[in-house]
DNA sequence: TACCCTAAGGAATAGGTTTTCTCTAGTAAG
DNA sequence: CTTACTAGAGAAAACCTATTCCTTAGGGTA
């Protein structure tokens, strides 16, 4: 590296650097960069020069001292930026990026100490708004601010029912469910679901009976299975459920992981799915629901959407502007060939659910020691 | 809310505001607060009296621009914060907390005009160093950053190669499975993993290979099966590894997600794991690893040391003491089910893979209008 | 009494920027 | 020729804190 000796000016340059350069006073100087006050444009131009040649960009910690206000929020989640709390935050992070806002990440793992020193740590730094986010939608307890810092919670939501917060749509994501269950002309549909200790199990639960009862038909919530969220918990409980009704034909899982333990079960004793039995997940959760054979559909919450919805509500209030009460987030239905025997027939013909079919690439000539194959296939698929 | 109207002193108090409650001058009440200069005791504690009825926090910001650093980094990943660059954020995030240093989060989702934009606003606010993580250990053009900044790498490394790197260790990884199967007396070893242009895939496959090699085993690099990272090549790579190899008895499989394809297949094809044939995964990451029946043994590659490891060298870097080059942090093995015949053999003992048993929760009377039976299984799951 | 020393605390400065106020010179109107 | 106004630019205050330098008062010593 060549600049390990910091050389005359490792001082990143300031205004009054630029002003000199432009042969102008500062605050001169500061009104030609911001298109503010009374100049000649020639002299605008000079000061732009400077500026460029220098490379100056301002010191938002000045300019923010001086507004009163820092342009950034701080994000809160208890949840170690778990599968829920991420999308929240990118779609948050987004909307605020889009506003020049920048994000404090706080993860404070569910622990009331260090939530209150990240609490401190981000009054200290005067951020302009808060976005609580969680793993679960029950109230929390309210997170003391001090006055004239809004909060917003996301994805959770605060005992104060006053608050802002904004949830996802687990009743109408039921609902979803078991419209596209019915509108395919299934008639006994079965629930199999976490711990009923949940609310979001609960809610999802209880659009999905409601559906059904909406239209006619016959499913109680007594028959709801509640249990835990794991796929071990869907082998069992689609062994439990096809002994106690076993002429059931659709089943409605409460998440992707129940969904594929189900799918597993149902394969062992000999149902086709979709065929016999049509499957929904819940959370489209896609590494889950692709690699599921058939792939799963599932119900999705639009996470992102709520993490941006969030972040709407903060600008609101940070501009005066406050919002109070809960806001829900509507959910989508996003279908793959476990639920629809037509997709299903056609799913021969196609090779990826994304992106043009790939050959597999096959062993090829070593390099670094290592065998590999040209490295000739396109490059669409990036995990890894 | 109350505080709707601001109230007499919406503003934030002051260490001025502070001084005159406890009735001295601002630089009293500063070395008072701070524990500096020459004070009574008496003063001391009368300021301290003052700053805690206030509720005085200082303001980060002017602290900041006195000092000239401002106790932030910023975290620049190109992965939307997926699977990979999560942990090693935790990590990096849970070592620089530590020493008061907050994260300013960006994502700049592979775009090159999003990180341009992303760095300029992190060299605006002045942050004290950057830590650049990736989802790929590709080698990837240097960050062009202002002299006097440090930047370190995480999982990612600069073409640059004297610039500080921290990356997991594929190639370790490789061997661990290897050294695993050897161990358990497997003799028949094969590989099947993602495309052949992952530098992991093929650090991994080179550990693997070298490792049987030592030990006086056979298996030739060009019997890798490169594909993709997904389910599905799993399972169609189980089918061809079966068929050239009918005698195979490990699996070493380049992601978690490619693992339970070939576990499913293996299954389809009657053979038993591990009992027939031993499999483990790679990545360790839980819900696909836990999921799997049976469980998958898998390499980790320890993410949050990674994070944690590449935030020290960050912060010595900020304390003029800077590192060079690459560093591998170890992986190790973690074993389940699909690897060890006496493990499974006992697995019907046990009801969690975390934790003590626990007794099952009954089902209450129903709780929020949605009836439902004895939620039976045990509790320790806590995603949903 | 004159001097020095120390303890305690106040005043001033710096840090970088924005904004408001002031100043100068030039121009147009009367 | 005087007055009023405008364009253009400089000077200074404000934001909040930490630190360095000063001031004051009191006590001790020669």
């Amino acid at each position: 590296m060549p600049q390990v000796e910091p050389g005359p000016d490792s001082r990143r340059p300031t205004i009054r650097d630029v002003a000199a350069q432009a042969g102008v006073s500062i605050g001169t100087a500061s009104k030609a960069l911001n298109g503010q006050g009374k100049l000649r444009d020639e002299t605008r131009a000079r000061v732009a020069a400077a500026a460029r040649e220098l490379g100056f960009a301002p010191n938002v910690l000045a300019r923010a001292l001086l507004a009163g206000r820092t342009y950034s929020v701080g994000l809160i989640t208890t949840d170690s930026f778990g599968r829920f709390s991420i999308p929240v935050m990118l779609g948050a992070e987004d909307a605020l990026g889009a506003g020049q806002i920048s994000v404090f990440m706080c993860d404070t793992r569910d622990d009331p100490a260090r939530e209150r020193q990240y609490l401190d740590m981000l009054i200290s730094r005067r951020v302009d708004g808060l976005i609580v986010t969680g793993r679960r939608i029950e109230p929390r307890s309210s997170i003391s601010t001090p006055p004239g810092i809004p909060v917003v919670y996301a994805m959770t939501q605060s005992l104060d029912t006053d608050e802002p917060a904004i949830l996802p749509d687990d009743y109408g994501g039921g609902m979803l469910a078991a419209r596209h269950f019915l509108a395919a002309g299934r008639r006994r549909p079965g629930h199999i679901t976490g711990p009923a200790r949940f609310l979001a199990a609960r809610k999802r639960a209880s659009g999905y009976c409601e559906a059904i009862a909406q239209a006619g038909g016959h499913f109680s919530p007594a028959e709801v299975l509640y249990g835990e969220w794991s796929e071990r918990w869907g082998r069992e409980g689609a062994h439990i459920l096809i002994g106690a009704n076993p002429g059931v034909d659709a089943i409605f899982c409460g998440s992707d992981q129940i969904a594929r333990g189900v799918s597993d079960t149902l394969r062992l004793l000999g149902h086709r799915v979709p065929h016999d039995i049509a499957l929904i997940g819940f959370d489209n959760w896609e590494p889950m629901a692709l690699g599921a054979e058939p792939p799963l559909t599932s119900v999705d919450m639009c996470l992102e959407d709520v993490g941006r919805t969030a972040a709407e509500h903060l600008l609101a209030a940070i501009n005066d502007a406050p919002t109070h009460g809960v806001q829900i987030v509507p959910s989508r239905l996003v279908i793959r060939e476990s639920s629809d025997p037509q997709l299903q027939s056609r799913s021969a013909a196609r090779r990826s659910d994304r992106g043009p079919a790939m050959p597999p690439e096959q062993g090829g000539p070593d390099e670094s020691g290592v065998a590999m194959p040209g490295s000739e296939q396109n490059a669409t698929g990036d995990d890894g």
